[in-house]
DNA sequence: AACTAATACAACCGCATTCGA
DNA sequence: GTCGAATGCGGTTGTATTAGT
């Protein structure tokens, strides 16, 4: 049998407006049955990717606060590479996004905490004892590759302290995970506070609810729209 | 202003796991 | 119990944007 060409690459508006639709219409299970009854030359994997890395409402927009960042060392200092599972702890946020954020962020970090190590030990050669924080990488169930292990060995992480050191070792901050929790939720609290709806995708300005969604909602009701 | 390098992030791929018939 | 389809996950790639020279 003749498989219907795949569309790949970036989404279009209309794509998005599309499955959002649909989605709202069906729930975001089934995404082969999605992908075949809205019409979109897309798999049901992309489908599934495109909403629940992109579209989906409950998803925040943004960059990470430095709460989150934090927060990220700490569960990637315990959990090793489950994207999943820190992005489950963190509302809002997705595995691709976190994993994102760790291989870029984490490894400029580190790039400069080594520009940071080279330049003390021309002056303190005790400054290499940070190698040694590598047990943070034996407690981590799936640390694996060798970069990896090794910028998050120099990001000075304590395992089993339940502490998360930053800076460099004369500033060297340190928070419990009470306080990160508490700042966790001060951070929330004041973003409730400013009148925003308890759901983030609609005061996201760009977002397609706010933008096009209820308008296409209000205006076409009848599902032709889409299979024009 | 033009070019290059670095960064950010969306999307794809392959494999593993879960679920239902 | 088993098999196939659907779903989820982590790794990787591609591309647009930004910063630096």
């Amino acid at each position: 049998m003749v498989q219907e060409e795949m569309r790949k690459g970036p989404w279009t508006e209309q794509e998005d407006l599309q499955l959002v639709f649909y989605v709202k219409m069906f729930g975001d299970r089934r995404w082969d049955f999605l992908a075949k009854v809205s019409g979109l030359k897309r798999s049901g994997k992309s489908c599934r990717l495109r909403w629940v890395n992109y579209l989906n409402p409950s998803l925040k927009r943004g960059k990470m606060t430095p709460q989150e960042e934090r927060l990220v060392l700490q569960l990637h200092s315990k959990y090793g590479n489950r994207w999943s599972k820190i992005a489950g702890k963190l509302p809002g946020r997705t595995d691709n996004e976190i994993k994102n954020y760790w291989r870029t962020h984490m490894r400029k970090q580190a790039q400069d905490q080594r520009k940071n190590n080279t330049n003390k030990a021309s002056i303190s050669p005790s400054s290499s004892n940070f190698s040694n924080c590598s047990s943070s990488s034996a407690n981590s169930p799936a640390v694996d590759s060798s970069t990896e292990r090794n910028d998050c060995v120099e990001l000075l992480q304590v395992a089993g302290e339940n502490k998360i050191y930053e800076g460099d070792d004369q500033n060297m901050m340190v928070y419990s995970m009470d306080e990160i929790w508490k700042e966790v939720e001060s951070s929330e609290e004041i973003e409730t506070r400013n009148d925003l709806p308890s759901n983030t995708w609609n005061y996201c300005p760009d977002s397609l609810w706010m933008t096009h969604d209820h308008y296409y909602f209000d205006n076409h009701q009848d599902f032709s729209f889409f299979t024009a």
